[in-house]
DNA sequence: GTTTGTGAACCACTTCACAGCC
DNA sequence: GGCTGTGAAGTGGTTCACAAAC
């Protein structure tokens, strides 16, 4: 039996939260967790969970609630948790010199794998047990690695040549952090993280927060 | 004349990346920017582009686009970006130095005011020209500094009694980094940017993109 | 009693398509 | 000819509400 529906970005992009909140280890492993329990956890609505696990084609049990380890593991096999991921980082500044050092990429079995800037004083030094290499050279040892997902940590007007190197060396997965947009094919996968675009939203909300006592 | 719909959730996070090119110093000023060009730019569509600023009440001119200052100066206005915005971070890990650190405040009137850490070692030395404060402080501190918006860069354990201490000191909007669900009262917004999120998700784009060379 | 399962209704957002104006 | 303005249509996603199952 497949699932009943097609599985929405909007779902994907609730997997990792109701991944996170499975997978952390309680002092008090329940067996049992309610799209109520789940949803106090995650923020998410309840009606919202209960149709994303009925689309993933999970079974709970009526009157108890989605047993969590079968849980974990439907939801851990969609986002492919067991798999081994290779990261390959550019720019090396104070952001990308942060990811480098990101603790939690062990715990999702990724990996960083490669180091790349511009700037030569830093070609050649050792980050977090990498050697940094020049942008220049991705274009040979991007084949020689098998990089699953490039992160774009560079100034924006570097971000756009990175991410042609990316994708002519077959990358389809990218997470870009330069304040531009970045053009690839539709085959590729592009999550934009932008610190000023995060900061003017909230500083619209804040506006209309503050003005006005009335919600949303 | 007040624009003619509601600006939705969704327009609100397209006006930033509105913003970023147009604000965009470019050595070929045009005077006018059509739908299509802004389409180019931002890789939003265009119809949600001309839907956008007619909801906005902007307007344009008819054969030949919209007039970039004033398109600027409507974007601008609704985000508050002539407004002073002070922040302060939670947690000077290596993803909260590097925010400390980061440039793009000063080129949005955004300025970082208040440094906060839990580890002793790092009280009272200076990070980007500011001094260090222990987290307890924070009760004391931000009421003497009007903080707009709060960055909570901690451990994930820590970052709820963060949230607790904003939002008992009536700051209304949080960009947290920590990976978990802050809970607060629904008149305070809330951004995650959960690096983890964004891996994971890529992670599974990438599965589907890799096992199939037919387009969606 | 509790909590899932799920069609139907609802709401939000995007796109169409073309009239209106430059 | 070029491009905006906008009602109408379409698409996608969320919530309702209650029957079914434990």
């Amino acid at each position: 039996m497949p699932e009943p529906r097609r599985v929405s970005k909007a779902i994907i992009g609730r997997l990792p939260v109701y991944w996170r909140v499975l997978a952390e280890p309680t002092d008090d492993p329940e067996q049992y967790v309610s799209s109520e329990a789940l949803a106090a956890l995650t923020g998410i609505s309840e009606p919202t969970i209960r149709r994303d696990l009925w689309t993933l084609g999970i079974k709970g049990t009526r009157g108890r609630g989605y047993l969590v380890p079968s849980l974990l593991e439907a939801i851990g096999a969609r986002l492919g948790v067991d798999e081994d991921t290779a990261v390959a980082i550019f720019g090396l500044g104070n952001l990308g010199q942060a990811l480098a050092a990101y603790p939690r990429f062990a715990g999702h079995n990724m990996r960083v794998e490669l180091l790349f800037d511009a700037d030569p004083s830093k070609v050649g030094t050792l980050l977090a047990g990498l050697p940094v290499h020049h942008v220049d050279e991705a274009e040979t040892l991007l084949p020689q690695h098998a990089i699953d997902i490039g992160i774009v940590a560079t100034p924006a007007r570097a971000a756009q040549d990175v991410a042609d190197v990316l994708v002519h060396n077959g990358i389809t997965a990218v997470l870009n952090f330069a304040p531009t947009t970045l053009e690839v094919p539709s085959d590729v996968a592009v999550r934009n993280v932008d610190l000023s675009v995060e900061l003017q939203v909230l500083s619209y909300y804040k506006r209309q927060l503050s003005g006005n006592k009335t919600n949303d």
